[in-house]
DNA sequence: ACGTCCGCATGAAACGTTTTACTAGAGCGA
DNA sequence: TCGCTCTAGTAAAACGTTTCATGCGGACGT
């Protein structure tokens, strides 16, 4: 706008440059800033003026460093690439947003050390809260992050200790829901496509996959379990590959993950099978692919923006003040999407 | 803070503890951290072992705020849930990593008040640089921001202006490859899906189809434009109705994002028609759910990881000292990854 | 007219680092 | 012994805020 080289400060201008122009104190315009009831209407406006003039932006490092913590949360999510946690990160930023505090999000790629590394930078950093989905299963990273007094909230992970909030869904009942579904379709040999076998989701799942077939009065055979190392849809065809070498072939796939399951669809494709009729599938998060693929995903849909959002607000909460903040466990319900993929065998 | 039963640490421990519990000065431990060959051997790790015991972490506002910018670069991009742009937060995450700065990653949802509500976050947080896909295509936030001094680059979208280094891919050409490797399989007929026209990706690609059909000798008629609001998923199932209701129909088509074209592609399944013989489909961005898709999708690939850490690169180079750092413009040449979607109607 | 309270504004003290200027001592050549 | 350099370490000054303890008039109640 005003290329005129009038003021090429640019960005040195702090408040006492502000103070000095409006011939005010520096505590004055902390004031009008952030308690303007506490200063007069009209300094008010000339401070306001001179800011918008000399284009002056706080420094947050400063009101950091007074206050002793940082506006911004983190969220570190297992894998950036998985609309779920996309969909999270969406929840978590709206509610933040709501309460003036920013969201930092980062991706640990299930990986230990990387999850770790972004702890000590939170710490650091003097993260107002953390949102993690942790990688290390055994807690490690975490406990020794908890010293450092920031509080931090487990999103899609049950947690039985009172250090925290926890925001999950119920993965034994979306496991059960779902193997439950194919079993009512007819299908008597199931597999169980899990993810890595020590992320707890996956091993949920498959508990409630296993409590589905024992209700149905089947023994153990009739679930096969294939593990894959990622939770993404390279493993997904990966795992496709070695279910087509299965004998007996199961007649239904339940998947820990839709990207596994989509992984899988293309893979049995390819193969030249028919879905759902040689071949049923379900999938896990509904994401928004699972309905836009070829054959529509059945899936078990967890309520992703919501569980952003309300970890969110957990974790506002138990550092805005609130000190008879009591750490709770937040448990939703999952909920099975029937689409195509799971069309009954025999109506 | 003054939990009375929790007597010791608990985040409060600052750099004059350690200090006076090595009985050296403060100095000295910075030293023995900032410049560890300023400090004898021993008095370095009897710090050192002071700070384990401790648990000492540094503050990094205050390091801020006498070093007058953060160690964390902003990347805001255009949607949180395409996964081009996962790719693209994962590369710049990598280079970022090296140089050990942290990314903070924030979704402007191709919304220009949370674009600018974001960048107005940035300036107060004293980032080392931001990484940005613009939405406000008329440069109105941007241009606000430049005053504050902080270098940024733009990403995926190039850029003529010579105060910013900018990363992209050479979209008319991508539009051309497209739409050319369509015309040369038979088609006479083609749609382009197009995102906002205001959005520069997506009007480069129309020129780059249109210039295909004019090499190609057909005139305007040869190629139908379809907007959308938003490049997702469920814009492209919108299109989809649309385009079946189109006389005469195309045969062929073109879609400015992969997550059109996978809605278009479901659009176009649910009306019982089959791709590719009764409608060919390209995508755009090559994301892993091309590949994946029950048809797998002709794309025109982006180097995406490649664009994030080369953006990261250029931001950090540009920050680091380098005084004789020149903005440039680097643009990649898009490439297209023939896939079933498009097999030639006649062999 | 006197004490009192109130509304506004002020100066100075934090907050936790990094960095600069300085010092005390040691080694050493002349 | 004197001067010189070198090493290891120190004290103090920033950095830009917020907040606390004051100050200073003037309006108010009596």
């Amino acid at each position: 706008m005003r290329a005129a080289g009038d003021d090429h400060n640019t960005g040195e201008v702090g408040i006492k440059d502000v103070a000095h122009r409006a011939g005010v104190s520096i505590g004055t315009v902390s004031n009008a800033l952030n308690r303007p009831d506490r200063v007069s209407a009209d300094t008010r406006a000339r401070v306001r003026a001179v800011i918008d003039e000399l284009g002056y932006v706080r420094s947050e490092s400063a009101r950091q460093l007074r206050a002793g913590h940082s506006r911004i949360v983190a969220l570190l999510v297992l894998d950036i690439g998985n609309p779920f946690f996309a969909d999270v990160a969406r929840g978590a930023e709206q509610a933040a947003r709501e309460q003036g505090v920013g969201v930092m999000m980062c991706n640990s790629a299930q990986d230990v050390e990387a999850e770790s590394l972004y702890l000590s930078m939170f710490a650091e950093q003097r993260v107002r809260g953390v949102l993690v989905t942790p990688a290390d299963t055994t807690g490690g990273s975490l406990a020794s992050f908890r010293r450092h007094g920031i509080p931090y909230v487990f999103v899609d992970r049950v947690v039985d200790s009172h250090d925290s909030c926890s925001v999950s869904v119920d993965d034994v009942t979306g496991g059960r829901l779902a193997v439950r579904h194919l079993l009512e379709g007819g299908h008597a040999h199931v597999a169980y496509v899990s993810g890595p076998a020590n992320l707890a989701q996956c091993e949920d799942r498959r508990v409630g996959a296993r409590m589905a077939t024992e209700e149905a009065g089947l023994d153990a055979e009739a679930l096969t379990v294939l593990e894959t190392d990622r939770l993404d849809v390279a493993s997904g065809r990966d795992a496709g590959a070695r279910l087509l070498g299965l004998r007996p072939r199961p007649t239904a796939v339940f998947c820990a993950n839709d990207l596994l399951a989509l992984g899988l669809l293309q893979a049995v494709f390819d193969a030249g099978m028919r879905v759902p009729e040689d071949l049923a599938i379900v999938g896990y998060d509904d994401i928004e692919f699972a309905e836009a693929a070829a054959v529509p995903l059945t899936s078990v849909r967890q309520p992703a923006v919501r569980i952003g959002t309300t970890a969110a607000e957990m974790l506002l909460s138990e550092t805005e003040g609130e000190p008879d903040h009591a750490h709770e466990s937040i448990v939703y319900q999952p909920e099975l999407i029937v689409r195509r993929s799971t069309l009954p065998r025999r109506s």
